[in-house]
DNA sequence: CGGATATTTGACGAATCTCAATAGGCGTGG
DNA sequence: CCACGCCTATTGAGATTCGTCAAATATCCG
């Protein structure tokens, strides 16, 4: 197990590969992704601080990984680990926790791709980044956006252009406050959350 | 451990009712699914011969879970399963690999949901009800549609009447062919393959 | 400072949704 | 056995949201 640290918008590992590594995201953050052929992504999840990150048990990664700025990560081989399990019992609990929270969040998402339009999608990803700060002790109204619009897009099934609209509509609206691209004030979360409508 | 048989169309456990059981489909298919407070509805899965129901780690479901057909369930109170696991650590391992077989399933599903478009998600689910043959011993260009047009609408994320028009255009198409609403043949597996385009 | 890249804005078009009507299946009861 | 009614699926026409293409503006970084 070893510390590594990652530069912004590098590749971690890419889908397909063999998964020779699980990490845990210690700073910083990471988008993971699939491809379609023709090029067309899904932005599957953002992963922060005390995330797990290529906790697979199959062979090959299923998605790939990339920080979207500067991250800390710490590495374990996944045949050490394989071996680690049986000695802790109490750490395949905790993968478990971990797998079962992360398949809640992928069945949130699932609805939200399914069943929401572009401005719930965009309230429900603006209170998810609110509930990041929260974790990371800063006020829940006052949010940083490391990704670009783009990942942003491709996470909401969205195109830049629909983002960037309903952002520019939420700020009309005083909701938001854009300081800059990659930080906001959320000015209503009482009204975000009623768009967003996440049961 | 009791094994249970379900009517077709029966309620089998709510969201976020306290998660009493866990269960294992025996025989049949069962439909899970959340919703939005305005009736939106979101079907984040379909489970059939094997596979596990109500696996969460959480004290409540975090969806409902419906049959969509006569089902035998195989029902194991929750709170005999926490102790069972520290007997056998094999079977911890099991879930896990459960769990990690149904997150990727549910990357895949949000590929499909943030960007395809309906003929690419009409093409694919025809190809998960043709693994779902094959599973079950069958041909796999002979397909059991156990659900309705609104279930399959809920699941790609489409209208009803979308759904109703791509399957016209298929069968038109030369792709399938309709028995009846609830079996077809798929005429040309790879032309379907290649408008899923899954990766 | 200046070129490259990312974001915003605008005009238009297309895929999908909505609303409405029709057709098909299926069970019940005459 | 057929007729009726109910429910689901299909088909059609028009509306709407979001995507596409294009241009302008802002931002980043050497």
């Amino acid at each position: 197990m070893s510390t590594i640290l990652i530069k912004p918008h590098r590749l971690i590992f890419v889908e397909s590969e063999p998964a020779e590594n699980v990490f845990n995201v210690t700073d910083g953050a990471v988008k993971i992704y699939k491809m379609l052929p023709d090029g067309r992504r899904q932005i599957t999840g953002f992963l922060f601080h005390g995330d797990f990150l290529g906790l697979v048990f199959n062979e090959t990664y299923a998605y790939s990984a990339e920080s979207l700025m500067q991250t800390k990560l710490c590495r374990f081989p996944r045949h050490k680990l394989e071996s680690l399990l049986n000695e802790l019992p109490k750490l395949e609990q905790r993968l478990l926790g971990a797998a079962s929270h992360e398949l809640a969040a992928a069945q949130d998402q699932m609805v939200l791709l399914g069943r929401k339009s572009a401005r719930e999608r965009m309230a429900s990803f603006l209170l998810m980044l609110s509930k990041v700060a929260e974790r990371h002790g800063q006020p829940d109204n006052s949010i940083v956006i490391p990704m670009s619009r783009a990942d942003i897009g491709d996470y909401l099934g969205l195109t830049i252009e629909t983002v960037s609209r309903t952002m520019t509509q939420f700020k009309s609206q005083g909701l938001i406050e854009l300081l800059d691209d990659k930080q906001a004030k959320l000015l209503n979360l009482a009204a975000l959350q009623e768009i967003a409508m996440s049961a």
